[in-house]
RNA sequence: CGGAGUGUAGCGCAGUCUGGCUAGCGCAUCUGGUUUGGGACCAGAGGGUCGUAGGUUCAAAUCCUAUCACUCCGACCA
């Protein structure tokens, strides 16, 4: 009936970019919306997508050290009161749990009844009921380091939500550490920003800048936050993952003491550090086109999806013979240390709508298997990344196979990289700063400057101008953020440079 | 919490102003057929307490009152 859109996705990222966000998800088939307000369910897809990530971190965070525990939901509201600024920073968006039962009100429904002594929090975050546990575990320097890390969900009650990007519910980890010096509980949140920046870009394919947040938008209650700052398509900042160094303010509030070798009592050195599902959103909106999601092949929970091409039953058993052997070579096959996966998509659809399903998907390498090919002892082979499409040699693909995956990993990354580096730019003026934020076409797609390397003098010097712009100091550069210059602004001598843009 | 808007089939909507036959349309689903190296076509079928509660009326998706939910724009944020 309609033809053919020639957009797999519509509206397109120059269209609109916030709808093309959510039409990709729900092309990709990754989440929806759930019944629960703020709250997403994520699909089997983005499940798999998410289980890939957790399974490299996972590995990361045992080869520096780290064991996983796990921590309750519920924290009594009394520990989260213990921190001042944690207090003030949570306390906004926190659900809280009263009763512990139900009764029927009487009118065919239910109400709450059996109300708490004390009420219960939902974790926003667990450095508190953490926090007391460790204080229970540490007596002497011996019990230190603690370097745990737990898979979890979280909930901060936000008034503004997009699928993966801002829930009101997400999963993540956080890794919860104490030290008995300074220093190394100093070197254990760098580690772990390297961690972070390792994966983003090894894995997600995604090139992110290391940073340190200023006082305005560092954790609540920490002493010095780092965190990854990566550019998306339409040029705002998304805010990949943090580290943050809590010196001893959380030990403190919750006395988490012990005693050192010369036998005085002090206080631990503690960290925090996570990422999220937040981190999916991070792949849709640096590697996906107007086709619909492009997966780099590390994190792909497919590589290879093999569509049998046949007419009738006779044919149908030839194919699929050829393709089950096929596969069964493919998967002898290695992309790093992973088994290449390979699926093989039977199902009784059009040629067309399998092949739209699987680009729309990600899928990174499409395979169409029919009865020309076979007598050529050929597949006919398509790459999600370039949309290159050619026939191949059985023999050559089985051998190149995870070589040409490793290239889709490398040019996702090498694309995503040239796109960054060309809308980051150095700004010394106020009017150069105006104009590379005035959006370019402001009514359905905004383009937002992208990555602004500013000196400045300080934070509440330019807040008036940002609050104005909409635009936020992502970070500090690990990589010259302190070497001296002339503050954007003001023109007066600046201690350190920072990334100035748009952000999620 | 301020401003605006929307609730009708799985999804997207029309119908509401001006009350009136059995509540429609597109997509999706199912069946049969023709097709099949590219998001098919033809024929048929299933699927609705019109957000909820009350009121007005011979008659309510439509008018009135109340209420709930959601979306968008602000303020707030991983």
């Amino acid at each position: 009936m309609n033809k053919p859109a020639k957009t797999a996705i519509t509206p397109t990222r120059q269209q609109d970019y916030p709808e093309w966000y959510q039409q990709v998800i729900k092309g990709a088939d990754l989440a929806e919306n759930s019944p629960v307000r703020g709250c997403m369910v994520i699909k089997p897809w983005g499940y798999a997508l998410w289980e890939n990530m957790q399974r490299v971190l996972d590995k990361m965070f045992k080869d520096t050290g780290h064991q996983n525990a796990y921590f309750p939901l519920f924290i009594p509201m009394s520990f989260l009161e213990k921190e001042a600024q944690h207090v003030e920073g949570f306390a906004k968006e926190c659900a809280v749990v009263t009763h512990h039962r139900l009764e029927p009100d009487g009118k065919g429904g239910l109400r709450p009844a059996g109300p708490l002594e004390e009420p219960l929090i939902v974790r926003p975050t667990s450095e508190t009921i953490i926090g007391a546990c460790y204080a229970k575990w540490i007596q002497s320097y011996r019990d230190l380091p603690i370097l745990i890390n737990q898979w979890a969900n979280v909930v901060r009650w936000e008034m503004r939500t997009r699928l993966f990007l801002r829930t009101a519910e997400f999963l993540w980890q956080e890794g919860h550490t104490a030290h008995a010096t300074a220093e190394e509980a100093m070197e254990e949140t760098r580690k772990m920003l390297e961690v972070y920046a390792d994966f983003a870009e090894r894995f997600m394919a995604v090139p992110v800048i290391k940073g340190e947040k200023t006082a305005g938008e560092r954790f609540p209650g920490a002493v010095i936050t780092y965190c990854i700052e990566a550019m998306m398509q339409d040029r705002k900042a998304l805010q990949a993952g943090t580290s943050h160094f809590l010196g001893q303010n959380f030990s403190k509030a919750q006395e988490i003491k012990f005693q050192s070798q010369s036998g005085e009592t002090e206080f631990a050195w503690t960290t925090s550090w996570g990422v999220s599902t937040r981190l999916i959103g991070a792949l849709i909106m640096t590697h996906a086109d107007d086709d619909g999601l492009v997966l780099p092949p590390r994190l792909a929970p497919s590589h290879v999806v093999i569509m049998p091409i046949y007419r009738d039953d006779t044919q149908r058993a030839e194919v699929l013979a050829y393709c089950k052997s096929l596969r069964g070579e493919l998967m002898l096959q290695r992309l790093d240390d992973q088994t290449i996966r390979v699926d093989i998509d039977d199902r009784d659809l059009r040629g067309g709508e399998k092949k739209w399903y699987h680009v729309k998907r990600g899928v990174p390498i499409r395979l169409e298997v029919g009865p020309k090919d076979i007598a050529n002892q050929a597949v006919f082979m398509a790459r999600r990344d370039t949309g290159e499409s050619k026939s191949v040699p059985r023999v050559e693909l089985v051998e190149t196979i995870g070589a040409i995956l490793e290239d889709m990993q490398n040019n996702l990354l090498k694309r995503a990289t040239a796109m960054r580096d060309e809308n980051t730019v150095t700004i010394t003026n106020e009017q150069d700063f105006r104009s590379f934020f005035k959006s370019e076409n402001e009514e359905n797609s905004p383009i937002n400057g992208g990555f602004a390397k500013c000196h400045f003098v300080s934070e509440d010097a330019v807040k008036p101008l940002l609050d104005e712009l909409k635009v936020t100091i992502r970070c500090i550069p690990l990589d010259g953020g302190t070497t001296p210059g002339k503050c954007f602004l003001t023109g007066k001598d600046a201690a350190q440079m920072a990334i100035f843009a748009k952000a999620y």
